[in-house]
DNA sequence: ATAGATTGTTAAACTGATTAAACAGTTAAC
DNA sequence: GTTAACTGTTTAATCAGTTTAACAATCTAT
């Protein structure tokens, strides 16, 4: 783009012009003076290179597009060119006729502290990591009340801002996913009950089995569970096959067992404080995620429980640091780096029309750490 | 790119043709067959409604863009057959003739858990909704070496993927933070010595000065530091002031009061680990970061040091939810998520050439919680 | 009545790429 | 010795907007 020069010529003739008709100079003046700009490096287009190699700026257009068309000997020349100039394709001319932006957006729910969770985070590195190495660039988004009520999200598709979406942290009460339907977008870590979206989520079947396993091993009979979200379906996953486990050991759930964390730290801690008021003989919980245990075991050692002898606590995910805590937490751990680098891929094949439907489920493990132990004897 | 589409559109003809010679029949079959866009929703253009409204594009495109000299009767005229067809610009042409494209970009630091972290979660948070509300995008980017390597950071401005970028967690060590001078740019939370570079930065000086009054004035005359990345200028305002607050006050810094804790979790509690062997009548300890001074305190703690009875300890940056740990963080106050606002208020002024050096401050205050007491009489 | 200024709209150039179709120049086949 | 096929390159259309300069219509002043 050769604004400085386009800046310049129109701008002589119109001072030009001020001067002499002696009438709104002010507004002239002023006017030119704005798209004055200091320091437009001057923008090397492909026709400048097409005419420095002599060809045409087809011929360069093949050449950066590996188009099989173009000769050895014109390619290598060409390319030389290109990269004596330092020249560099202008994307937006690229995408405005390629159909393609290479840019991906992911949404975050409009938590206040979305952008420093540890679980959206480990997500978000996955993602990241796999888009620049398949050479797209991340959007970020706060799914707002605001912004789905303008139609933002829509907007991101139809005025070829990206590709495809990735939503993280929504679940089947966020009616706006379904406005996405008709684009590539893929719902990260969980599912839409009909079947009609994209997916990638950990297998939360297969981790409550793990930690109901671990627990029943270790002879807990009466254990309770802090949940979050009964709307979202891999959240329901979890609840089944508690419930189910707990039969098929013979022990029937009641209703006291249960409590709903919100999610969060304090949300685990008030859980705890219901659980274990509710019901005394409560001896380990399995909680919804990591920040829940956390809450919960703060809450029951500020309380004077200990952890694990008193009541064993098992969460979900693996959020990193928390290894570190004490006691460390024995958890589910959720391959959420994975899960983004699944995402991403997946979302990109979508893209290009590689497949069709994307319904993956990656496999969790347990991680025995400190926060459970073998049920105390009465 | 679409190596797999493109692959298709050119073989099938390819096979047609050598198949069937005579007729191009076959050849108009396959070539239209390929490309039905599925899903493709038939994009409204500008000529679209300049047709339905029966006025030019030129006219639409300035309703769209409020020029002035639309007369008020044809600006209601055009905007309603817009709002009837559902019209979107799409933002490519736009940004290809307009010079602006509305996207930010936000480089963060090759850390694994960059994403993750609550101290540039907070600054992101008030960067997005700032940039939300000026009607910009933001892209994300971590700075890995290879990235750097291969100027994808130039690439950013070059290729015309955004408008300005905001740096995150970088310092003078990051050299390749020059190679953006000429562009816009704002070093987030810390500055360049040279003055070249444009920024915005908390008050570290005015911080460090509220943590070691109350150090002082609770007692305390042993202090340690747990400092970090002292390339870092405004962490070596931290250091500078911890220096000179200590003197004024009579006191003569030793060398073994100091100790690196790479900002990290671990870090604090190896650099608490050395502070203690090395001088056991330090009686309290100044952190660079929230997540030194938790891991010192997790380190005390498990050695027997009762915090803060034995040992006073103090952080900077007031992350969130760190309220709740126990003992609480007595902390240094970073308007993190303000610093965030200011970050990308500042950098749009610099992109419409509003102002042309940023450089500003913003004020820190102490939170005094539970991590610090009088110093224990001996 | 006519020149000059004002106002609102449009034609056309421009942004910087991709790509289908046309077109030369060779080579192979009949 | 044509005709046909293949190669490699270019022409020209296209993507979807913005913006300048031209122009017609109306209003004002001489």
């Amino acid at each position: 783009m050769a604004e400085k020069l386009k800046g310049e010529t129109r701008e002589s003739p119109d001072i030009a012009r001020t001067a002499l008709t002696s009438t709104a100079e002010a507004i002239q003046v002023n006017f030119n003076a704005l798209p004055v700009e200091e320091n437009a490096p001057d923008r090397i287009s492909i026709r400048d290179v097409a005419k420095q190699a002599g060809v045409s700026i087809a011929t360069v257009s093949m050449v950066l597009n590996q188009n099989p068309r173009i000769s050895r000997g014109t390619h290598v020349r060409v390319q030389r060119v290109i990269d004596s100039m330092g020249y560099r394709p202008n994307r937006l001319a690229q995408s405005l006729s390629s159909r393609y932006t290479q840019v991906l957006a992911v949404i975050l729910p409009p938590l206040r502290h979305a952008f420093a969770d540890a679980y959206f985070g480990e997500i978000l590195s996955g993602i990241s990591d796999r888009a620049g190495k398949l050479g797209h660039k991340l959007l970020i988004e706060q799914a707002k009340p605001q912004y789905i009520k303008e139609g933002k999200h829509i907007e991101l598709y139809e005025r070829r801002f990206v590709d495809g979406v990735l939503c993280l942290g929504f679940n089947e009460k966020h009616t706006f996913l379904s406005d996405l339907r008709q684009y590539p977008m893929i719902l990260v870590d969980n599912r839409f009950g009909d079947g009609l979206l994209d997916f990638v989520h950990c297998d939360y079947r297969m981790g409550a089995k793990q930690a109901m396993n671990c627990l029943l091993q270790l002879g807990h009979r009466n254990i309770g569970m802090i949940y979050a979200a009964p709307e979202s379906p891999t959240a329901r996953d979890v609840l089944e096959v508690y419930t189910t486990e707990l039969r098929n050991a013979g022990i029937e759930v009641k209703e006291s067992w249960l409590a709903d964390g919100c999610f969060t730290d304090e949300g685990g801690a008030a859980a705890a404080d219901l659980l274990t008021h509710r019901d005394k003989d409560i001896t380990a919980v399995l909680c919804g995620n990591d920040k829940m245990a956390l809450g919960a075991i703060r809450y029951l050692v500020e309380h004077g429980r200990k952890v694990p002898q008193d009541i064993s606590v098992v969460g979900f995910d693996d959020i990193q640091h928390l290894a570190y805590a004490n006691p460390s937490l024995t958890t589910v751990h959720l391959p959420l780096y994975e899960l983004g680098v699944a995402a991403c891929e997946r979302l990109v094949s979508r893209i290009r029309g590689k497949v069709d439907r994307v319904a993956d489920v990656l496999p969790t493990h347990l991680v025995l750490r400190e926060s459970t132990s073998i049920v105390r004897t009465r």
